[in-house]
RNA sequence: GGGCGUAUAGCUCAGUGGUAGAGCACUUCGUUGACAUCGAAGGGGUCGGGAGUUCAACUCUCUCUACGCCCACCA
């Protein structure tokens, strides 16, 4: 059965003159989705897992998800082929972040927001838009033909995972190694949510730095009579919070000042010097303000300094605008700006600069210009690295909040170990030390989102039991898979006087009843999507899958990832697995634009994948992909290279017209016909080899060097020497050879086709059809299985027959002999071997090379052109008249080759210290070139002198 | 500040301890029924600079230069 249409204008042809891979596509994917060919039952064979990094439901195929889908494609094909169970796990992920904006976003065009709705309306819109706008991805990977398991296709908030969910949370809390804390964190005011620190982008902008005179209390000065000291900030609107300033403790210059108090110009507030080692004497004055709320430099200078967490003044809001400080010292006309300059209005950090500049505390920053004039400014121009939120695209604000924390130093030390001890292998091997560099230095992962989409925390928070009576404290934290077994929790905490109850809303306590509020957070994206490689298998279910494909034989993930995903699903899987999540994980790089520079939205130099595939093909695009991957380098995009692979499919598809036409089809063995003639053995040979080659490479996870195997082996052997070195034994009057011939071309098409499946689906499939009734399709076909071993007299036979072939047409090109020239050749030299050679290949040279007749007769005198071919010299006679000086001049360029060989290989020789110390073969592979070469350019003198 | 990577033909990139390869581009020729999305034949590189190890280095080591990326608390 055979999809494939006929409409050829030859009535005996199945395949149309034009391979055109839009035609044909669609129609295999759905027939191999349809058929269940992704996930053939094969219970009994061995297992072969790959997990797909699950694409955000946001989320549109890119470029990246183009070479990150077609290589695990191909690797997932080969294995299948290999007839293992091979399962390529696929989902998607909720994305909480982008997926939340997207929903708001839209709810902004219809004048709605966020906060008209509960948070059940608002999840359950979400949910709506998943089910009706979310998952373009999938079609789009449908189109790249990446073979998926879709039957069984996963989201990370589907129920299985949500369990999976729960049950991580429930027990790393249990162990510990989930923790609640206060302390800063990276803070995004447009998403109002807390971020971790992989989600913070630091870049380089335009800042100023300014200097401020800090009056020192009670009269103290320095030792020069200065009443202040003088800090430099960048964040002059901090200055609301700030809680003390810092000094080098051998920093001569302030010594004396240790323990002295500022009084701070705006707020009035008193606070101390301090000494500490964080601040830098070299640095512009060598002290520094602490604002322990919202830097995390100074968090850990005022946590020295004795400062509680709960103690340290906050002055910004959610939204980092201000807001009163605990001690009420922010004056009022402070309260509600913006952190800084927004929408064309000042914010604190300008009406700071300008009320200390009136009141006389700024120090001016002085430079000269042009002119070499002296010129005040406010602040000094400085270069700023700046952190911003990867999502928000807003200046991060450090906030002190509440947060829960994964301990994950604890958890990366058995994967730290496990890539160590080879369990894991990182494949190109150098981004060890990145993995190794980044979990040796990991901190606390911050989890929780103030997000409504996601996997809400599984925590509830009650009133502390103090001396027998429930406190307001609303500290005591119950952690449960269910509202029951958190009931039970606090059953068994609270007095039984007390009743338990659950409330959104915090109402007050009464004397004999205590509410549970949940944690209205949810948790990092990432937190769900580290458990992938088990959670889909139906973990927390001891599944048979669970069993069979974990671990997962490879990850395959762009190096983007490496911390945010990778390294995560280390962690997680040996946690709750005590396995790896899978024994090799390849790292790829970035595909980018034309010119070398990253691809953004911004920059509009995105390049559509799905518009390559309209048009060169998929399958064209995917080798192109798999072609330009080679490990540890970026990957460039190149159109001209893709419309190339789309030409290559082109041949592929008229070489396959050709066999069809000469009665050429489909294989009846998967071992290799036995074969007589040359050519067909040197064929069978050259199966073998590539075969070999490409199942390393692709072991090797070369997939550049698979891509190459498959490309050459197709275009230059099969193509341009074996259909054209056997078109005259097909078309010859020994019937017998012409079967042996058309059955071996068959075999080696099929074998091309197998081989390229991996690489170019679509019209693989195609063609396996079309060549010939099938039992099964190519999907689920047998891998080459040759059974034969390489030939080495066919080989040397046929390197001969394309050597000589090769040297008649450049002769000609050479001499300026029309290409369509017969011409006949008198061989100098040789031997019965040779003539027997030339018997057997005498079809081949008249058709191919043009050489009408070989004779083993001394040529005729007379104008004539020479080659020299593995030990003999072939006479041209030529009839008319023949350019000496061209022939000359042709010679004598291959005798200067043959004699600057020889020379080399004869210096090498004649050196004592090469052959006592080089390796033997070595030596003897010197001089047995040194041997040929010289008789080669013997031949060519003799040639040579034979035209006088 | 630390780490990693890259520098090979005009362009994009492979590559091996023993005198350099591919694709594209370029030149010349070619419509003998698979293919002009093609065929044939060519031109083109002191393998970033310097030093070292070695009989031998594009390949190993060091160093310099240029570019790129990642991580890091310089107010």
């Amino acid at each position: 059965m055979s999809p494939a249409k006929s409409n050829a204008k030859d009535p005996a042809m199945t395949l149309d003159k034009n391979f055109d891979p839009a035609a044909i596509e669609t129609r295999w994917y759905e027939h191999w989705e349809n058929k269940g060919l992704f996930r053939p039952e094969r219970d009994d064979r061995e297992p072969f897992t790959i997990v797909n990094p699950p694409p955000n439901v946001t989320g549109s195929l890119h470029i990246g998800h183009a070479l990150d889908n077609t290589l695990q494609d191909i690797i997932i094909r080969h294995e299948r082929l290999k007839g293992k169970d091979a399962l390529w796990v696929v989902g998607m992920d909720h994305a909480g972040i982008a997926t939340q904006m997207v929903v708001e976003r839209q709810m902004n065009e219809r004048q709605q927001k966020r906060t008209d709705f509960t948070r059940e309306q608002f999840v359950e819109k979400v949910w709506e838009w998943k089910e009706e706008s979310g998952g373009a991805i999938t079609k789009q990977l449908r189109r790249l033909g990446c073979s998926m398991d879709w039957s069984n296709e996963r989201f990370t908030m589907d129920e299985g995972m949500n369990e999976a969910v729960l049950k991580v949370f429930v027990d790393l809390y249990n162990d510990g190694l989930i923790y609640r804390d206060k302390r800063l964190v990276n803070w995004d005011p447009a998403l109002k949510t807390a971020i971790s620190d992989l989600e913070v982008e630091t870049v380089d902008t335009k800042g100023s730095f300014w200097h401020f005179k800090y009056p020192l209390a009670d009269g103290v000065t320095l030792d020069n009579g200065q009443d202040y000291i003088e800090v430099a900030t960048t964040r002059p609107e901090t200055m609301l919070a700030d809680m003390a300033v810092a000094v080098h403790p051998s920093d001569e210059r302030y010594k004396s000042l240790i323990g002295k108090e500022i009084e701070q110009p705006i707020t009035g507030r008193r606070f101390k010097i301090v000494a500490d080692e964080h601040a830098d004497p070299e640095l512009g004055s060598g002290a520094v303000k602490i604002t322990p709320g919202h830097d995390f430099n100074d968090f850990e200078v005022g946590k020295r300094a004795g400062f509680a967490a709960s103690e340290m003044l906050n002055m910004l809001d959610g939204e980092a605008n201000v807001c009163q400080t605990a001690d009420g010292l922010v004056p009022d006309e402070y309260i509600g700006l913006h952190r800084f300059r927004k929408d064309g209005v000042d914010g604190a950090r300008e009406r700071v600069v300008q009320q200390l500049k009136e009141q006389g505390f700024l120090i001016p920053h002085v430079s000269k210009n042009k002119d070499g004039e002296q010129v005040e400014h406010d602040a000094e121009p400085r270069t700023i690295a700046t952190p911003f939120g990867d999502r928000g695209g807003v200046v991060i604000e450090p906030w002190l909040t509440d947060q829960w924390y994964v301990d994950a130093e604890t958890l990366a030390q058995p994967a730290i170990k496990a890539v160590r001890d080879g369990d894991i292998e990182i494949v190109p091997k150098s981004w060890e030390k990145t993995y190794f560099n980044w979990m040796e230095n990991i901190q606390p992962w911050c989890v929780s989102r103030q997000l409504w989409w996601g996997h809400r925390i599984p925590a509830w928070f009650g009133p502390e039991i103090i001396d027998g009576e429930a406190s307001d404290s609303g500290s005591k934290i119950f952690v449960g898979m269910s509202e029951a077994d958190v009931i039970k929790k606090a059953r068994a905490y609270y007095p039984s006087k007390y009743e338990i109850a659950f409330g959104d809303t915090p109402e007050g306590l009464s004397a004999d009843f205590v509410n549970l509020v949940r944690d209205p957070d949810v948790l990092d994206t990432w937190f769900s999507s580290a458990l992938w490689p088990f959670g889909t298998l139906g973990w927390p279910e001891q599944t048979k899958d669970l069993e069979r494909h974990y671990p997962n034989d490879l990850l395959i993930s762009g190096f983007d990832i490496l911390f945010f995903w990778d390294a995560r699903m280390a962690m997680q899987g040996i946690q709750f697995m005590k396995e790896v999540p899978w024994k090799r994980l390849y790292l790829h790089g970035l595909v980018r634009a034309e010119d070398g520079s990253k691809m953004s939205k911004s920059k509009g130099n995105v390049v559509d994948p799905l518009g390559l595939i309209d048009q060169y093909g998929a399958d064209a695009l995917r080798f192109f992909m798999a072609a330009m991957e080679s490990q540890g380098r970026d990957i460039k995009m190149d159109d001209k290279r893709v419309e190339g692979y789309r030409n290559f499919a082109t041949k592929l598809w008229n070489a396959s017209r050709f066999c069809e036409a000469n009665g050429i089809g489909a294989s009846k063995t998967l071992a290799a016909p036995e074969a007589t003639l040359p050519v067909n053995r040197w064929i069978i040979s050259e199966v073998v080899e590539t075969q070999q080659a490409l199942d390393k490479a692709l072991t090797d996870l070369r997939f550049d060097a698979a891509a190459n195997t498959i490309y050459h082996f197709t275009w230059d052997r099969f193509c341009d020497w074996y259909l054209e070195l056997i078109k005259p034994v097909l078309q010859g009057e020994d019937a017998g050879t012409a079967d042996e011939t058309r059955m071996v071309a068959g075999w080696v098409l099929d074998q091309i086709i197998v081989m390229l499946h991996p690489f170019m689906p679509f019209i693989t499939e195609e063609l396996w059809h079309a060549m010939g009734d099938r039992k099964y399709d190519l999907i689920v076909a047998q891998w080459p299985a040759p059974k034969a071993a390489v030939d080495a007299d066919a080989k040397s036979e046929v390197d001969w027959l394309i050597k000589l072939i090769s040297g008649v047409r450049s002769t000609k090109v050479e001499l300026n002999i029309p290409p369509g020239t017969k011409m006949s050749a008198h061989v100098c030299d040789g031997d019965d071997h040779l003539q027997a050679k030339v018997t057997r290949q005498h079809a081949a040279l008249e058709r191919v090379g043009r050489l009408e007749t070989i004779s083993f007769d001394p040529a005729p005198d007379g104008p004539s052109a020479q080659i020299v071919v593995d030990g003999a010299t072939y006479v041209l006679p030529l009839a008319g008249a023949i350019d000496i000086d061209a022939e000359k001049a042709r010679l004598n360029k291959a005798l200067e080759a043959a004699q600057k060989e020889a020379k080399s290989l004869g210096g090498r020789l004649g050196n004592p210290n090469f052959v006592e110390k080089a390796k033997p073969e070595a030596v003897e592979k010197a001089r047995a070139d040194l041997a040929d070469k010289e008789a080669e350019a013997g031949r060519l003198q003799a040639a040579i002198d034979r035209l006088g």
